[in-house]
Formats: structure tokens, C-alpha cells, sequence
DNA sequence: GTGAAAGCGCTAACAA
DNA sequence: TTGTTAGCGCTTTCAC
């Protein structure tokens, strides 16, 4: 049924070559001496054969099933479109296989996928943005399950591995920018409150303010959630205080690219009447018109990092966990203006 | 390593429920007659016992691994994730595992990919918007591998299914929507023109140009790539045109964003001097301002329906491949007005 | 350098 | 209704 019967095993590759089935194995895995004849035999016999390892016998024995799972809020944009493609592409090149699970930002459903991935086939996991840790951390615990949290911080344990980029500087650097541009009323369009990267970029954010003697003014915070349509909102609520900012920061880019939409609408212009930067730099950044200014993670490498912090956990278990941080980058584009005197 | 060795087996549970490995495998699958006591007693010293099937053994016995492969060429646009999370939804409704496999649009990675699928441990495999097809079609086939092709129509077998939306129609529909508003310099904006679906839509233009006896004129059409950028530069070549189009048609909502930035960004307004109606309806077509008018593809549904169909197949492969149309639907939002007289 | 054989955890005949 | 048992394809001692 579906898989037809024409598998080929090591019995019928070791019987072509005239061999045991030990030494095919060998072959395959490139393990212990075999004679460079032998060795040719049965390359040969497996090419003629089409012989193809079987993963789940040799996981079953074994115990490696290279597999990693990757646990994700959601896939459809492309800061973690951008992080993905890191991910999956170190993990191909280390053989390794990827199993997605989405949550779709439904809690219960992070910890459900929790259990099936690390009783089932995946040697390791990878958390991105994930909500609900606390509820399977002591599980990953107890089962020793190799795992790293991607963009999540709030760890206080050492056997927990985390990796994320330096969100507080980025924020710090993005006002800092447009504080030397001559902004002072500088509006903030925050991330979901519940994650740690957000919660650091406002205090970024803060921080620089502080660090140049302006005042913080609450009204001026508009509490988003990282989406598009929160940005608009929150621009367009920001922009009705009188005075308005003249600048305005977004959390990630996709809200910064709400936060333009609603500056043109009012039938202001970016950046001449009002400057906006974003968060990311996503690919979309850098195709809009004006390009937008942003603070750049480097979200591919993340995955890629990650993705390498793992696989040395899976070889060393004993390892503590690792905290790797990247460091973020102003990218000037078009969206920033002096501000008018 | 990895996975500790805190590993219970189907016959610890049997030992500890006092019975035999069998009746503890025919109470995990539901199997057979099992008298409730017996049942009660096992059920009883699996949560205990915390007893979890190992998925790599049931498969190595059966030939069936609960996993479903997916091959897309991207991961990072809401396109693709309404697909999948449609795909994943149903998929776990019906205890699949999916397996991701990103191929960033190289042909190579394609093929080899489908190898390692149709090899490694997938039931079953859906590709989402494949390129190279024919290299790896006859494989397939020869594997009997239950397989189902997303939004790609060129096949000429019967063994394989497919599954789309009525894409011709929903750019009829979509044009002659625009002509009944009057318009009729119309430019679009095709896709990419090596998928099938970018040349149904770009025929269905057409169709409703000839059907209300407007001449096709090839000036109004630009080769865009579903891309923002391409998008936006396909729009600023088409509005110097003289006289230019008074709406523009994008094969899909991506590159109709990039449309309306071109068209801002010479100062024009949509929909008061160009009208713009894109394709596919996208979360951000209703989060963007003004709302675009849009041609929907119940993207969701057909990932959904691509597993439905998809599991079918496994369940009884000697089932001729499907072919399943989807119908788009036309959204009015706010980015067509009628044209100036 | 190579082979024989045990066994990973499970399911499905076949017996009882 | 329940138990016994033979593998699924592979890796890995342990012999030779």
C-alpha cells in the first residue's frame, strides 16, 4: 500500500554485492575499514539497485532520527519566512530533515505539539516566539530534549538554550538616530506586550530618550501587536495628538509599513512630514518606496545559528544551554527626515 | 543520547498491567476485542507509566509513518501561509505529521527533495506551486507515490491530482468588473509566466477584453513575477504610457501592493485616478488603506482539501488521481471607482 | 577486513 | 478474549 513492494534492503544490496549485510552497513555509513574493493562491490550493487537507507529502521535502532522539529506561531510573513530559510537551509546541509508545527498563536496547541515532538520522531527542537514556555519547559527538562528558543528570553535556568538579537541596543540606536535628526515627539508603535524582544526594544527606546533629556511621555506608546493593521491604528491615533510626533518608531516592519499607510492617508507625507522607522528589515523594507529605515536582525543567520546551536547540543547533551545574541544594524534608507525646525 | 533511555515500551506496560505486548497493542490502536477490564488495566498502567508509541517502530512494521511531506517554494509571504495553515490544520485533525521542505525556487533542490520524500519516511507528499514537475513525475509514479499537486494544472496523466482555483474565471470576472466600471485601458500585471495559473489568469483577462470588444492591447501588459517590486515597476512603466491605464489589474495581491505604491508614489491617488484590483485576497488586502478589491482563492480551504484529497489517495492508492477547482470569488473593497468620463 | 547474530519497539498472524 | 512469536531494516558487538 502507497510504498509499493519494491524496496530494496541492505539484505538484497549485501546479496547483489556478495557480501553481509554488516558490511553494506558499514559501506553506507562510511564506518570502520572495508577494502576499497569491497567497498566499490557494493557501491556498485547499491547503485544498481537503487538502494536507499530506510530512516525509521535506522532510527528505531539507533535512536537518531534526523529530524528536527520547529514550532512556529505562524508562517505566512516573512520575518519568520526569513528565519525558516536560515533554519532549513543549515539543516539540509547536516542531513537533517525538518517537521513544522503551527500554532497559530493558540497556546494549548504549543504545548500539545511540545509533547508529540519530543516523544516522537524529532531529535531536537526549535522554539520561535514562542508564548506559553513555562507550561513544557520542566518536560523538555525531564526528557533531556535538546532544544533552543528563538527570540524568547525569559529563561532562568542553564539548560535551556536561547538565541536572539540584541533588541534592546537596536531600539536604542533606531531613536538615538532619529533623536540626532532633531526629533523629540517621537512616537512608538510597541510589539505584543507578552514577548520579551518587545518589551526590551520599548525600553530601548526609553533608554535613549532618557540618555538625551526627553521625557518620556506615556501617550505618545501606542501598544500594538506586531501586525499590520495595529501600526495603521495606532499612527493614526498617535497622529491625532496635538502635537503629533514628528517621527514615529514601529516595533517590527510590518507595522511600520501600517504606520505609513495611515501618515499617507492623513495626506502627510513620509518622511517629509513625518519620519518612520522600523524593526527587521524584512525584504519588503527594502521594496517599498520610500525604502524604509530599519533596525536589521539578521534573521536568516538566526536561523542558521540556531539551528547550529542545536546540532552541537544533540552531539554533547551534557552541554549547559547556550545564549547566543546577534547584533543588530541601523540600515538608513528613506523614510527619515531632520526634523523641521 | 539525546532521548534518554526513560524510554517505556509497549511491554513495560504489558508487565505492568499484567498482560500481554499484543493486548497492549491492540488497546493502543483500538484494535480488536479487549474486554473493558483488560482495556481499564492497561489504559491504567500506560499513564502511569506515561507510555507514548514510538512512531519510528509502528512505521517500520506497517509502512505507514503518519508524515506528509510539503514542498513550497517559499515560506515567508501570506500566500503561501493561508495554504499551509489550512494543510497543517487538517493534517492534525487527522494525526499527521508534516514534513517542510523549502526550495527557494531552485529547480534543482525540487528534485532532489521529491527523492528524499518519496524515499524517506512521508506517506504522501503535496507540492505547492512546483516548477519542474517533469523531472520527477515519472518517479513518482513508479513509486506509486500518493502525491498532490497546489496550484499546478500542466499534468497529462491520470494518476495524479490536482487542485486549484478557478483561476481563469476570477480574472474574467475580475476585468470585466473593471470594463462594467467603465474602464477600459486596463493594465495588468502578469505573474510569473512559467506557472500555469499566471497564464489562466492572463487568458482570462483577455477573454473579458475580446468578450465587451476591446482590443487586447500587448503595451498594457507587464511581465511581473508575483513580486511587490515587480509590481511596483511594472505600474510606474505602465502609467507613462499615453494615455495611460485608468486601472491596473495585478495577478495577485502582493504585486498590486507594489501597484499602489507606484501609483501614490507619482502622486496619483487610487482609486480616484487609477483603479487597482489585485488577486488572491491575502490577510493584508482587507488590513491595507484603501481596502483592496481583490479576486479571492479560498486559500485555507484548499490546503485543507489538498490533504483531504491527499489522504484519500493513501487510504486506497489505486484511486485514479483527482481533480479538484476551487472557486474564486470577486471582493469589492474600495481601490475601484468607476472611470472619469 | 568481514560475517553472524542479537535486538531496537511494534504489529499481526496464528494458537490457545 | 488473550498470548506467543516472527519479523520490519538496520547497527553493532563479538567472533573469526
Amino acid at each position: 500500500m502507497g510504498k509499493p513492494d519494491n524496496t530494496v534492503t541492505i539484505i538484497d544490496v549485501a546479496r547483489e554485492a556478495g557480501v553481509s549485510n554488516s558490511t553494506v552497513s558499514r559501506v553506507v555509513n562510511n564506518s570502520a575499514q572495508v577494502s576499497s574493493r569491497t567497498r566499490e562491490k557494493v557501491l556498485n550493487a547499491m547503485m544498481r539497485l537503487g538502494y536507499v537507507v530506510n530512516q525509521q529502521a535506522r532510527s528505531l535502532r539507533g535512536g537518531r532520527s534526523q529530524v528536527v522539529g520547529l514550532l512556529v506561531p505562524d508562517v505566512g510573513n516573512s520575518y519568520i519566512g526569513e528565519i525558516i530559510r536560515g533554519i532549513d537551509d543549515e539543516l539540509a546541509s547536516n542531513q537533517y530533515d525538518l517537521m513544522l508545527y503551527t500554532t497559530h498563536r493558540r497556546k494549548t496547541k504549543e504545548s500539545t505539539y511540545v509533547a508529540t515532538i519530543t516523544r516522537g520522531m524529532a531529535d531536537g527542537l526549535l522554539l520561535l516566539l514562542p508564548t506559553n514556555v513555562a507550561a513544557y519547559m520542566e518536560s523538555l527538562q525531564a526528557r533531556q530534549f535538546p532544544h533552543v528558543l528563538i527570540d524568547y528570553q525569559r529563561v532562568d535556568n542553564n539548560w535551556t538554550s536561547t538565541l536572539q538579537a540584541t533588541n534592546w541596543q537596536g531600539a536604542y540606536d533606531a531613536t538615538k538616530y532619529l533623536i540626532e535628526l532633531g526629533h523629540c515627539r517621537i512616537g512608538y508603535i510597541v510589539g505584543l506586550r507578552e514577548m520579551q524582544c518587545s518589551l526590551d526594544r520599548l525600553s530601548g527606546y526609553r533608554a535613549a530618550l532618557e540618555d538625551h533629556a526627553i521625557p518620556f511621555d506615556p501617550t505618545l506608546v501606542y501598544d500594538g501587536d506586531y501586525f499590520l493593521l495595529e501600526g495603521y491604528r495606532g499612527a493614526t491615533k498617535l497622529l491625532e495628538l496635538s502635537p503629533p510626533p514628528t517621527a514615529i518608531f514601529a516595533a517590527n516592519d510590518t507595522s511600520a509599513l501600517g504606520v505609513i499607510e495611515a501618515i499617507r492617508n492623513r495626506g502627510l507625507s513620509v518622511p517629509n512630514d513625518v519620519s518612520v522607522i522600523g524593526f527587521d528589515d524584512i525584504p519588503e523594507a527594502a521594496q517599498v518606496h520610500p525604502g524604509l529605515t530599519t533596525v536589521r536582525q539578521p534573521l536568516e543567520d538566526m536561523g542558521r545559528l540556531a539551528v547550529r546551536v542545536l546540532l552541537k547540543q544533540l552531539t554533547n547533551p551534557d552541554l549547559p544551554g547556550e545564549r547566543v545574541e546577534l547584533s543588530t544594524e541601523l540600515i538608513v534608507r528613506e523614510t527619515c527626515h531632520p526634523a523641521k525646525a
